[in-house]
DNA sequence: TAATACTGATTGAACGTTCATTCAGTGTCG
DNA sequence: CGACACTGAATGAACGTTCAATCAGTATTA
């Protein structure tokens, strides 16, 4: 991955931002343009078009995802305790930083997720794969396609940040245990 | 629930097949009126706006999805048949007409689903939450929140779908099995 | 029965607005 | 000075919405 210019970065952050809480077309490009801090043209110096920068961002915001999930791994564990942090570090990330998750949701169900896109090599799905082979073969997870055990873990992390994030304050007061929920999907994927 | 006039009926139906392939905002109005056959001014004698147009979107789907689900229902079968018979009827019906599945995952995350739109009473919701509650008295479910429960089955369920959609050539030649998913999802939620 | 008036749904061209994109002009740096 | 990034007003296409005109169906009248 070669580095990103400043100013691209920034007007894919500012972007990230202004989706999470507008959707794709609740942003003009003006809106973009004014929350960057730079013209509307200047936004065209870096992306040929509006689907054009949607789309980088598709593979900034895996690109995020993957570099985390890498630093948080420690191969020296159990293979239960790394997926227990895999699934605390992915979760973390997605309520440290809602705008990736929320983008990921819309752009995963958008018609901007064409086959073409999904068919791409990313080293993200390249490691999951390996992650979950890896538990099939050491006999601890279901022995299913390592793709479907990678949707399963990903839908069900998805579920809980909305769970978190549209509760809070009854997950609070009901003192409901987002481990709880980490317990659930190791149970929905290991071998029983 | 009032009887739909047959207009209003057939708009609805036209709305949500293009928005399974376009998205909301790949619908213009002109489209919708073309494809359900009918001016773009008489849409306006029926819904007072788009936004209003998909938010009854919204409550119809719940309808149909709810009357399915009460029609499919078996009280006589032990909890955990009726767990799988929940499953693979809704698994059914999303497959069957995945429009409506497609519809659901748009509505959620956009902007449209307002808290005031959650908080609304709903057949279907209520019918759920009797069920959760049902499986945590009797023991078979994990002590949870019947909505966090829910939450997470309709999730795997989206899962389901969409890996079935995604992957139906691979699913065949890899032999995997739907069930499976089944199984993985009341692994999840079942008391261990 | 035939002619006429009324009703309300339906039509689609037209309107005003929004938005992605362009480009002529300005600033900046080496 | 040349090259390049940047600006933001201008452009034109697309869209949601409106509304005067039309039409089918029904009631009323002679």
């Amino acid at each position: 991955m070669e580095p990103i210019a400043e100013k691209k970065k920034l007007i894919l952050e500012s972007a990230l931002g202004l989706i999470k809480d507008h959707g794709f077309h609740g942003c003009p490009m003006s809106t973009m343009a004014k929350n960057a801090g730079v013209a509307a043209g200047t936004i065209y110096t870096y992306f040929d078009s509006k689907d054009e920068l949607i789309r980088e961002l598709y593979f900034y915001t895996i690109g995020i995802v993957h570099t985390h999930m890498t630093e948080c791994e420690d191969r020296s564990l159990d293979f239960k305790e790394r997926f227990y942090n895999y699934w605390k570090c992915l979760t973390q990330l997605y309520l440290d930083r809602p705008e990736i998750q929320r983008f990921f949701e819309q752009f995963i169900i958008s018609p901007f997720n064409t086959s073409e896109i999904q068919s791409q090599h990313s080293l993200w799905h390249e490691w999951n794969t390996g992650f979950f082979e890896e538990g099939i073969r050491k006999g601890y997870l279901k022995n299913l396609s390592p793709d479907v055990l990678f949707f399963m873990v990903i839908g069900t992390v998805n579920v809980t940040v909305r769970v978190r994030q549209g509760m809070s304050a009854q997950i609070i007061e009901k003192g409901i245990d987002i481990n709880q929920l980490a317990e659930m999907t190791w149970d929905a994927i290991k071998k029983q």
